[in-house]
Formats: structure tokens, C-alpha cells, sequence
RNA sequence: GGGCGAAUAGCUCAGCUGGUCAGAGCGCCUGCCUUACACGCAGGAUGUCGGGGGUUCGAGUCCCUCUUCGCCCACCA
């Protein structure tokens, strides 16, 4: 672990083996019974065949970044892992491979091709597991579930039959949602609308007695052949005297009536509906009304049924569209196309149109538990990060429907229900005759039927993935079973993910925590942004604009990958990433990863054996440098801290970033170089000082960038043998180190550096060259540390000589500090008059501007006499100091004889 | 059709409870290969904080309105 540091930093040598020894070591397994006060984060889990993408980059990031945090800080932090079956994602997939050898699902048969997907899985499945062991994921494995494990699949089985029990789980003959490519329904949640233009047709249908006729307008023409009514709104003068008569349906010549429906909206299209009960919901009510037939005109894959006239048959239905409505133009029927943009529902798998579709299924009622889930949220037992998300998810709430959990596919856990046979309607499968029609709801796989010992038929249908992945938070912790797991760590803690799921999976488990544990599974949903292009679409596969995280990682390092994610990401923004332009978009990432590594060289370097620990030094040994660094320290873990807790974790990694460079590498470690070169004595208290700096910096970022900082910090001093900066304290800002005078003692000292670095700049002064440096009336803090130490300031801004004077001297370029004392750097041949009396005029201008500025703001009796006592008088201090160099900028212009 | 979010330097964005909040990184310009780091050091330029109005002693920061992007929801066929 101790290996001395490579000069060039190469993550690829550190980060395997770091890993290793975390996981060898059980640094993030959490036993039940372990000390501490619990912190739970359930991850997501990601298909089980899926590969890791930049979303999973990010949203897992976020996720280690805050439970090492809570780690550290103390706490026994559980992050647990798993993957979910993904019914339709990983039934495409291998129906896709299947179709390479020219097969179908149905050829293979559905035991063969279920095997098939397991072997599948086996072979593929869980690599994105080891995909997030590469970017530091610290998860404890041993817990690591998978949503088809025989164990959630008996969770799965407890709760169905529970809320069949319940009266919460029903059949039920609705419009669902069918998509014709996976050839199964989906819920409303799994259907995403996207906005198109499309035609909206207004076709005539003559009334039956030939008098006249009724425009009628649709969006899908074709389904025109099962319409079975026509409605109208009761209201409408227009249609008045047509209700109840029949209107004889073109092409199919059927009669159907007219009828008056309230849900007719007069006002649009021609304010007259065909009504198709078997495609549309609204449909499907008005025809529940009126006593309509309904007539299923399409087949699973979205061609014309049997129910159609016969020339339309097994056509594709936007081909059946076209024939329509030419054949509605032939006939004279069609009276016009109008333009209509509207939104047209896609699978969220395979993006195919979606077709509403009358159909046998299995429901959940959420009402009740949705009710339960706005309660839970009103009375402030969970809350959403960023809060307007939790409006958003209430109004959710407040109108859901019911889900639809039956899936027509045969990869995911089969509906326990059982059938006595001959009742078995199941899409027409009848099987053996006899059977008493009992439907069986059970937890155990019955044998025979209870009631009449006939033989039994399952239900075909398995369940929506989500039906399982709404469970983890407690059945990854060993429910139904009442384990010491599910009573140390349900309620968990922290639920981050991104937006797209709210509904899908959040919402879901808040209600299913309420209903089988009681308790909302989290307290705080963290909904991170999407990583995007530069043109900010979203990254995906067939836009071939995906960042590839491990190519990033082999190629920069976990740490930078992560430090880039979580530095560009600000709570409820999108992430904006370059897939073109690896190398600049992780720049960030990969040069603090290097410098962090430089320091580290540099720091250890200077510690051949060891450092005193830090706590035996005498404070009255630490010189002004060495308190304003440790002033620095305390200031960065409170702010750090706070961030981290505010899930601003950009912040806090800003925060961190300029400690580390800024503070500890700018001007500490070069501060203290004439000391830990011997130039100078005090030697081993700085050495002291920057190792104890440097352990609380890399403690602070260890979260962000857990590979380097482990690495460094296995190789400080003191530290104990075999232990993990993963599990090391995090740290407290101590009252105690925090010495404001000599902060600013060294405040006023870097002013004077930069100006004297400013000078040789303007100056074009050669860095080997020696310079002299006078005081003028400089205050007494900053006159006291150059006099007393003036190697103080050598590495700072190059060889210079200083001594106090009382005369300004006029071959010099001049630096006003804050507090009016002027600094001359005697500059001899090189000083340019003008050039100088340009530089100071300037500089006298722009104060001019903001004394007038706030001589104004001071002048306003308002604002004297209603802004607080603190605000006035800081202002005032302003002023003063601005006067104060305006005025010596103006006495050294003078001196110099300066032109106005 | 409803609801929400965003608009700050050339780019990507910070700016948490209205008063050093006009910032960071990248890029750009100048000078340095100073024995940790050129993935570096030092110095520097750049913005009427989308437009307009309002509240306030004081507003990127709160309110209204407009414009432009983006997202979510929706059984107007």
C-alpha cells in the first residue's frame, strides 16, 4: 500500500489494487448489529444486462460521494446494491439475439427461451456491478440483491396476494396501454407521450336513412372500422335532432347510433366523436354508457383483425390508415385533412407508437396508497431535493390511475394465480374441460383445485418489473421475514435518482413502504440532472453521443471522472459533457487529480521521517503562516461540511479544490519551503503543520476523489497501520485554531507579494533580479512580519531586500496596500516614469470611482438609517481605506511629478 | 391546454438566509521549463448578471410582465 509515489501519476496503477484491499478488508460492509447510527442509501438498481453509461457515471457518484461522507462523519453507512430482471429490456435483448438466427420467442417455446434468457443473464448479467467497482462504488457487496432472486421473488408473491387480499389488487377488462413490438400492455407510467404533428381527418358518415349525413373527426382513421356509436354532446344544437338515429358506418357498412355523451366536447374538431370502445378510453366509457358493442379491429402486432372487412386484413394499421381514408375520398366522404399537432403515446422500450387496446388485466388500486403517500408527504416525512419536485409529485399523486401490473411476457415473475381449469379464458387458451372456475390467489404454488381437485392452470402473465423494484427498500433487507437487516435499516435515508423515475419507482416505493412497513422508505429524494451533449440533448445510444465512463476512468481515473461530474453538477441542473472532447471535459478532474498528486510528492517528499504529530506542538511555536493555514483549514471543513450536508456537493468540492491549491499549494507549502529547506529554523513545526493541512484536505475530498486521497494518505505519518481514510474521522472545525489577526496579518502580506509581483510583471523585471523594497508609514503587522522575517516573502515574489524608510522615493513602482501603506520597489534604470504615472493613475481612477460610489451610499440619510449598525459601519470602513489609497496614489504622483 | 425550470465572461457553469456577489474552471493574452506539478507558476483582458417595470436605504439575489430555450403532465377524438 506503501509503495513510494510514481512521479507521474497514473490512477490505472493505484485504483485496482486500492479496490481490492478496500473490499478484502470489509471497509463497507455493515453488519446489523454494528455500532453507530444508521445511514441508508438503497441504489437504484440497474438492468441486470445493462452497461454503464454517463447517467449511471453520475447518479452512482452522488451516491458514494454522500454515504462515505456519512461514513466518515461516523455513522454505519449502508449503501446496498442489486440489479433489477428488467422484464422488457432483457426480453428484447435476447429476442433481438434470437432474431439473428432467425427466430422468434414462439419458436423456441416459452420454458426454452426463458432458460435461454437465464443462461443470458448469467453470462452478461452483473457486469455493471464490476463497472461501478471501477468507478469506487462503496457498496457492501455482500448484500448485493437481484430483483428475481428467489427471495424477493417470494417478497413479490407476499405482496400480491397481501393486497389481492386487501381488495387492492384486481382483474379487470380496461383500454390499456399494447405495444405491438413487445407485444404486451404497459402502464401509463411506462408510456411516453411525445408531441408530433399529425392529421386530424374529417370523414362524413351518411345517416341511415340517407337524409344526411355526420362529420365526424379522428386522429386514426383506421380504427373507424370497430366504431360502434357516434356521440355528441347533449347540448349541441347542431346534432339535436340526430340523436338516436343510426348512421351507416362506411366500408363496413354497419348501423350504429347516435348518441349524447357529456364527455363531447362540442367545441372541437366538428363536435361529433366515432365512437371505437375497443381503442380508446374515453371510447370505452361512452360505450360502457350507452350499451355499445366493442369491436377489437387490431391484432397483437397493431395489423387489422379478422373483425375488419376482408380486403383490410392482416394490414399494418398506418397502411389500413391510408386505405381508409382513400377510400373514404373515393367515396366522397373524406371533407378535409387538417393539420393537428398533438402527443402520441411511445413504448419507453422500444419507442414504437402505442395503441390503446381492450384488454384482461391485473390492476393495483392506488388510490388509497397514494393518499397515504401526499399524507406522509404533508406531515414532513419525506422531502425533495429540489423542493418544487415535491409539488409536482403530490399533483401526481392526486390523479393517478390505476396500474396496470399484467405483462404479456415470459421473462420476469409469473402472476400467482391459479385457474381452475376450463375457466381458463386467458386469451382464449382453454385447456381440459371440467374445473369449477376458482381463481386461486396464493403464496405457495397449489397443487390441485381446493375446492374441486380439478387440475390447475397458472396465470400466463408475469408481473411489471416495477412490481419488484418497488419493493427493495425493504425486501433487500430480508422481508417478509422480520430480520435484524429490516430492523436496523428500514427507513433508509437518502433516495438519489434522476427525475425520469419520480413516478415510475419513487413514488412507488413511498407507497409500498407506507403499506407493508409502515413508514416512508426515505427522508430525502435527491434528484440529480441528466448528463447531455454540448448541444444539450440527451446522451444515448442511437445518438452515438454517450460518454463511455470507463474509457474516461482507464484513461484519467475514477477520481477525475468523479471530481469532473460532481464539480459541473449544481442541484437540479443538467450536466453538460463533450463526448467529442473527452481530454477537455474531464480537464478539470484530470488537473486536480495531478496536482493533488504533485503535492502529495512534494509534501512527502519533505517528510523522510515522518512529522511530529501534531498535537504536540507547542502553539506558541507555529508562526503567523502556519496559523493562517490552519485558520484556512478550519473555515474550509466548516464550509465543506455545511455543503456536503446541503447536498451541495459542487460547493463543497469548490470549497475543497480552493483550499487544497489555492491555500495549501499556492501559498503554504511555498511559504514554508525556507524552513523545510533549513534556511531557515522552525523546520519541523511546519512540517507538522502541512502534514496535519494536508490530512484534513484529503479527509475532505475523499468522498469525491476516493483513489488518490486513500492513496496519499496511507503513506502520511502518523497514521494508523492498516486503516482506511474511508472509515477515518471526518473533520470538526476547531474554535481553538482559528487565529484572525494572523489570517490577517497574511492577508495584508499576500497583498503585498501580488503587488510586488505585479510590479515585476509591468516591469518585465527578469526573475533573477534582485529587488529593494522600502516601507512607507506601513502598518505595524505587516512592517513586523518583513522586518522580522523577510525570507518570509523570498519564494513568494523573488529576491528582494527590505527596509523602512520615510520618503517616498521616485525611481521606484509603488504598491498602496489595504490599509494605506504604501511599498516602493526600487527599480532603478528599469522605472519609466510615465509608464508608472499611467499605472498609479489608473489605479487612483478606479478607487475615485468607488469612493465617489460610496460617499453617495453613505450620503443617503435612508440608508443610514435603516440598514443595520454592522452593514453601515463596514461600509464605512470601506470608505476610509479607499481614501486612505486613493490618497497615498495620489502623494506618490506628486512625488513623482506625475503630469495630471 | 395546464404546470415547472433555466437565461450571469468566448464555452460549461457557481453565486446557499437580498448589503465585498460580479466569481470559478476551461479557453485567450504576457512572462517564466524557479530541484512537487508546463495537467505547472506568476501577471492580465473580457460581463449594461435575457428585455422592461416594481418592492427596498440597497436586487443576478424578492414580485410582476415580456422574450427565448428546456422539461413534466393532459382520455379535446
Amino acid at each position: 500500500m506503501t509503495a513510494p509515489l510514481a512521479p507521474q501519476f497514473d490512477p490505472s496503477e493505484i485504483e485496482g489494487p486500492l479496490y481490492t484491499w478496500w473490499t478484502e478488508r470489509g471497509f463497507y460492509h455493515v453488519a446489523a448489529d454494528a455500532p453507530g447510527e444508521p445511514y441508508v442509501i438503497q441504489m437504484p438498481p440497474p438492468n441486470v444486462t445493462a452497461v454503464l453509461h454517463a447517467g449511471h457515471g453520475l447518479t452512482y457518484t452522488v451516491q458514494d460521494v454522500l454515504v462515505r461522507f456519512e461514513r466518515m462523519r461516523g455513522r454505519k453507512a449502508l449503501w446496498v446494491p442489486g440489479t433489477d430482471h428488467a422484464g422488457i429490456a432483457t426480453q428484447n435483448v435476447v429476442e433481438k439475439l434470437l432474431a439473428r438466427e432467425g427466430k422468434t420467442r414462439f419458436d423456441v417455446g416459452r420454458e426454452a427461451f426463458v432458460e435461454h434468457v437465464m443462461n443470458f443473464v448469467r453470462e452478461t448479467g452483473g457486469t455493471i456491478l464490476d463497472q461501478l467497482k471501477a468507478l469506487g462504488a462503496s457498496c457492501d457487496w455482500s448484500r448485493t440483491y437481484y430483483t428475481l432472486d428467489p427471495k424477493l421473488s417470494r417478497a413479490v408473491r407476499e405482496v400480491f396476494v397481501q393486497l389481492y387480499e386487501k381488495g387492492l389488487i384486481y382483474r379487470g377488462k380496461y383500454i390499456v396501454n399494447w405495444c405491438p413490438r413487445c407485444l404486451t400492455t404497459l402502464s401509463n407510467e411506462e408510456v411516453e407521450k411525445e408531441e408530433q404533428d399529425g392529421s386530424l381527418w374529417h370523414l362524413k358518415y351518411p345517416l341511415e336513412d340517407g337524409s344526411d349525413f355526420i362529420v365526424v373527426a379522428t386522429t386514426r382513421p383506421e380504427t373507424m372500422l370497430g366504431d360502434t356509436g357516434i356521440a355528441v354532446h347533449p347540448g349541441d344544437e347542431r346534432y339535436r335532432g340526430m340523436i338516436g338515429k343510426n348512421v351507416r358506418l362506411p366500408l363496413v357498412d354497419r348501423l350504429v347510433p347516435i348518441v349524447a355523451d357529456d364527455a363531447v366536447d362540442a367545441t372541437f374538431g366538428s363536435g361529433a366523436v366515432k365512437v371505437t370502445p375497443a381503442h380508446d378510453p374515453t371510447d370505452f366509457d361512452i360505450g360502457r354508457r350507452h350499451g355499445l358493442a366493442t369491436i377489437d379491429v387490431m391484432t397483437d402486432d397493431a395489423r387489422m383483425s379478422d373483425a375488419v372487412p376482408e380486403r383490410f386484413r392482416g394490414l399494418d394499421r398506418y397502411i389500413a390508415r391510408k386505405m381508409v381514408v382513400s377510400e373514404f375520398d373515393t367515396l366522397g366522404l373524406l371533407v378535409r385533412i387538417e393539420k393537428h399537432h398533438h402527443a402520441v403515446g411511445h413504448c419507453y422500450r422500444c419507442n414504437t407508437v402505442v395503441e390503446p387496446r381492450l384488454s384482461d388485466q391485473w390492476f393495483v388500486k392506488v388510490t388509497p396508497m397514494a393518499e397515504q403517500a401526499n399524507l406522509a408527504y404533508l406531515n414532513g416525512k419525506f422531502r425533495l431535493i429540489p423542493e418544487f419536485h415535491g409539488d409536482v409529485l403530490q399533483r401526481w399523486h392526486e390523479n393517478l390511475r390505476d396500474w396496470c401490473i399484467s405483462r404479456q411476457l415470459w421473462w420476469g415473475h409469473r402472476i400467482p394465480v391459479w385457474y381452475c381449469d376450463g375457466t381458463g379464458e386467458k386469451r382464449g387458451e382453454r385447456r381440459e374441460k371440467g374445473g369449477c372456475g376458482r381463481v386461486i390467489v396464493s403464496r405457495e404454488t397449489p397443487t390441485q383445485c381446493d375446492k374441486c381437485g380439478s387440475a390447475l392452470v397458472q396465470d400466463e402473465d408475469v408481473l411489471d418489473t416495477w412490481f419488484s423494484s418497488w419493493l427493495v427498500p425493504f425486501t433487500s433487507l430480508g422481508w417478509p421475514d422480520r430480520t435484524p437487516d429490516l430492523a436496523a435499516f428500514y427507513p433508509g435515508h437518502t433516495m438519489v435518482t434522476a427525475p425520469e423515475i419520480l413516478f415510475l419507482w419513487v413514488s412507488r416505493m413511498i407507497m409500498s413502504g407506507l403499506e407493508f412497513m409502515g413508514e416512508v422508505p426515505f427522508t430525502t429524494i435527491y434528484l440529480h440532472g441528466t448528463v447531455r451533449d454540448t448541444q444539450h440533448r440527451k446522451m444515448s445510444k442511437s445518438l452515438g453521443n454517450g460518454i463511455d465512463p470507463l474509457e474516461v476512468i482507464s484513461r484519467y481515473g475514477a477520481d477525475a471522472f468523479r471530481y469532473t461530474v460532481v464539480n459541473g453538477m449544481s442541484v437540479g441542473t443538467d450536466l453538460i459533457l463533450d463526448p467529442a472532447d473527452l481530454e477537455t471535459s474531464f480537464a478539470s478532474g484530470r488537473y486536480f487529480a495531478n496536482k493533488l498528486w504533485n503535492i502529495g510528492r512534494f509534501l512527502l517528499g519533505q517528510l523522510p521521517d515522518g512529522a511530529r504529530p501534531f498535537d504536540t506542538i507547542d502553539p506558541n511555536d507555529l508562526r503567523d503562516t502556519d496559523r493562517w493555514i490552519l485558520t484556512r483549514a478550519q473555515g474550509a471543513i466548516a464550509e465543506s461540511t455545511r455543503h456536503y450536508e446541503g447536498f451541495r456537493l459542487n460547493e463543497a468540492t469548490a470549497t475543497v479544490y480552493r483550499f487544497i491549491w489555492n491555500d495549501v499549494a499556492d501559498w503554504y507549502l511555498e511559504q514554508i519551503k525556507s524552513r523545510l529547506y533549513d534556511k531557515e529554523p522552525g523546520g519541523d513545526v511546519a512540517r507538522s503543520v502541512a502534514a496535519h493541512v494536508f490530512d484534513v484536505a484529503l479527509r475532505l475530498l475523499h468522498p469525491v476523489m476516493p483513489f488518490i486521497t486513500e492513496a496519499l494518505w496511507q503513506r502520511l505519518p502518523n497514521h494508523a497501520e492498516g486503516s482506511s481514510i474511508a472509515c477515518a474521522a471526518w473533520p470538526v472545525a476547531d474554535d481553538a485554531l482559528r487565529f484572525p489577526a494572523s489570517e490577517a496579518t497574511i492577508v495584508a502580506a499576500q497583498e503585498l507579494v501580488t503587488g510586488i509581483r505585479t510590479i515585476r510583471a509591468d516591469y518585465n523585471v527578469p526573475p533573477g533580479q534582485k529587488l529593494s523594497v522600502w516601507l512607507l508609514d506601513a502598518g505595524e503587522p505587516i512592517k513586523a512580519l518583513l522586518l522580522s522575517n523577510p525570507g518570509a516573502m523570498l519564494p513568494l515574489s523573488g529576491s528582494l531586500s527590505i527596509q523602512p524608510t520615510s520618503t517616498p522615493l521616485p525611481a521606484s513602482g509603488s504598491v498602496i496596500l489595504g490599509d494605506g501603506s504604501t511599498v516602493m520597489v526600487a527599480l532603478g534604470d528599469l522605472v519609466d516614469l510615465d509608464r508608472e504615472c499611467a499605472r498609479l493613475g489608473t489605479e487612483a481612477g478606479k478607487l475615485d470611482k468607488l469612493v465617489a460610489a460610496q460617499e453617495g451610499k453613505l450620503g443617503n440619510d435612508q440608508f443610514v438609517a435603516r440598514a443595520p449598525v454592522a452593514v453601515v459601519e463596514n461600509e464605512r470602513e470601506k470608505l476610509v481605506a479607499w481614501r486612505m489609497q486613493a490618497e497615498a496614489l495620489r502623494e506618490k504622483r506628486r512625488a513623482l511629478g506625475c503630469a495630471n
